[in-house]
DNA sequence: GGTAGACCTGGACGC
DNA sequence: GCGTCCAGGTCTACC
């Protein structure tokens, strides 16, 4: 009989990353919607953020903590050199790790409010194609069905559950979408624009360049399918560009119930666009975190919302 | 340029 | 358990 062999998994790549010295992972992750849509996973009790990353050779599950001024990436496989360049690159999108502490000290400078707790950067997706697709699924429909179409795109679409990729979900069939996923009309709208970014017809050298003017920027984004002028203004700050609001009704609800607003709901987006327009070139963090505050008010600290239960009915309609 | 109605889904509600 | 109503942003047709 053979020496049985001693069978040692081949040990996951670990990366370490050192982060803006103001970065805080738990406040940082936890500090827009998208951090509880599919495939990312926030651990209250480890407070790690999960997720599948697609990388050039296979999807990889990563487990991202801070233990102390370093972040710490954790892979369940080895990653070759060229994954590890994407890896990092994908994480610091997602945490935005690009905007450094210049960049929140020139936001506290201009609204003071969040110089303390320290808010500054709003957490988004590894790519431009993940974020969009996000925004379309957060469009005229109630919170938790953005967060099952997300779980039903990753399940039905992405490899190994990793969001999809423009590539497989521009090759997807309409019925796959609406049927599985229960994105409802949204279906050809994320096929096209899928096709859009999978042809290479969307330039995002353009779209990220800082030379680009917002007003160039938005006009753009209104011409795409399924993207409207909330949509486009959610995109706008997805990419780093925080001078428009996205005015959706939550937005306008906040007006009402938060800022004591009074009118009809176009006088009072009028009233909205005049109240941050204080705030310049960071209008929409200083609506975001007036907004993600008043929910932390209602629900307590973000990174301890459980994700089954708060997550889903996090919405102000619902906490009034 | 402004407006009305259709588009889907899922939750709330009444029976 | 079933049927009805409603919320949610974008698109199209129409004025």
């Amino acid at each position: 009989m053979p020496a049985r062999q001693a069978t040692r998994k081949p040990a996951g790549t670990r990366l370490t990353i050192t982060p803006p010295a103001d970065f805080d992972l738990a406040r940082d992750v936890c500090s827009y919607g998208y951090f509880i849509l599919a495939p990312n996973h926030w651990s209250v009790a480890d407070q790690t953020l999960t997720r599948v990353l697609h990388l050039s050779d296979g999807p990889a599950t990563c487990v991202i903590a801070q233990p102390k001024d370093k972040l710490s990436i954790r892979f369940d496989r080895a990653l070759s050199p060229a994954e590890r360049n994407e890896a990092k690159k994908q994480t610091s999108r997602m945490l935005r790790l690009n905007e450094g502490e210049s960049h929140s000290k020139a936001f506290h400078t201009v609204d003071k409010r969040w110089r303390n707790p320290g808010r500054a950067r709003l957490f988004r997706s590894p790519t431009l194609f993940e974020d969009v697709i996000k925004t379309v699924t957060s469009c005229n429909v109630a919170w938790p069905s953005t967060v099952n179409m997300n779980t039903q795109l990753c399940r039905h679409i992405g490899v190994g559950g990793a969001f999809p990729t423009a590539q497989k979900m521009a090759r997807t069939r309409l019925g796959t979408l609406r049927g599985r996923c229960r994105v409802g009309y949204r279906d050809q709208r994320m096929i096209d624009l899928a096709k859009l970014f999978a042809k290479g017809q969307i330039d995002e050298p353009w779209l990220k360049s800082p030379k680009t003017p917002d007003d160039d920027l938005f006009k753009f984004l209104v011409s795409l399918p399924g993207i409207g002028p909330y949509a486009a203004g959610n995109i706008m700050q997805l990419l780093g560009r925080y001078s428009r609001l996205a005015i959706d009704t939550e937005t306008v609800r906040h007006g009402k119930a938060v800022l004591g607003m009074t009118g009809t709901d176009r006088q009072i987006t009028k009233k909205l666009e005049a109240h941050y327009e204080p705030f310049g070139d960071f209008k929409f963090k200083s609506y975001w975190f007036e907004l993600w505050d008043f929910y932390e008010s209602k629900r307590g600290p973000a990174h301890l919302w459980d994700r089954e239960g708060v997550g889903k009915t996090f919405t102000a309609a619902q906490l009034q």
